[in-house]
DNA sequence: CTGCTCGCTCACCTCAGGGTAACCACCCAC
DNA sequence: GTGGGTGGTTACCCTGAGGTGAGCGAGCAG
């Protein structure tokens, strides 16, 4: 689906977005991208209590998906009780820090949307 | 759906991303944006050409969301055949300017994954 | 008169992403 | 033995975003 990606394109402007939204595009994967952006090493279940409302299926398949994207890191533990603990690479953290300026955005439309000086 | 939204969060950091998420969550929203970013007033089957693939419907109705999350301001004129142009307000245009990191981010993705040398 | 343009709208249909829930293997506390 | 906790997997279902195609209302070119 590279319709408005030109490479070579002097414009220089967009044309990487898609790419990112096919990544973030998950329901919770934004969620999850900050829950993980917080600590260093986060548990399966932890991030399942973090995110609350996900369902277990949705969270490892968002994971397995973020790990397939190279944004989220896997450490498994040969250990019983299973213990498996998540972390942001590289490209999680600057994929992070590239989310700011629109969580910027959507905090000044929430404030000006719905100005309710606190009940 | 306002989960991970603690208003007051001393944190400072994400927690406005899932309403830029509802706002540029249609599949085709960013390419509009896009679209619309480069001139100052398109018509709608000036953008139907502009983005390939999608459908009449699908954009007038991205349009009308878009329009009501305060991104896309409309101007009809009443002649025969109809015209109708669309612009970005100034909410539109800092949005597309917070996309840039996650495009730069998106691009570099890009070269990392199929680094191919042109054909 | 026919057909074309323009900016939609309506009715219908498809399909994949996400929700539901049960289950696994393992061990510990009670 | 029973229950709970660990990190998953599997099967099925279901909703809603998006795709399909047709038509409309008005005027003008032919």
């Amino acid at each position: 689906m590279a319709t408005l990606n030109r490479p070579g394109d002097g414009d220089g402007h967009l044309c990487g977005i898609d790419t990112a939204m096919e990544v973030i595009g998950g329901k919770w994967k934004v969620l999850i991208l900050w829950a993980l952006h917080e600590g260093p090493e986060r548990r399966f279940g932890e991030l399942r209590r973090m995110v609350p409302g996900i369902t277990e299926k949705v969270l490892a398949s968002h994971l397995r998906e973020m790990e397939a994207d190279g944004i989220v890191r896997r450490v498994s533990y040969d250990e019983v009780p299973p213990r498996v603990e998540y972390g942001l690479t590289k490209a999680g953290v600057r994929l992070n820090d590239a989310l700011e300026p629109l969580a910027a955005w959507g905090r000044e439309v929430q404030e000006r949307r719905g100005p309710e000086g606190a009940p």
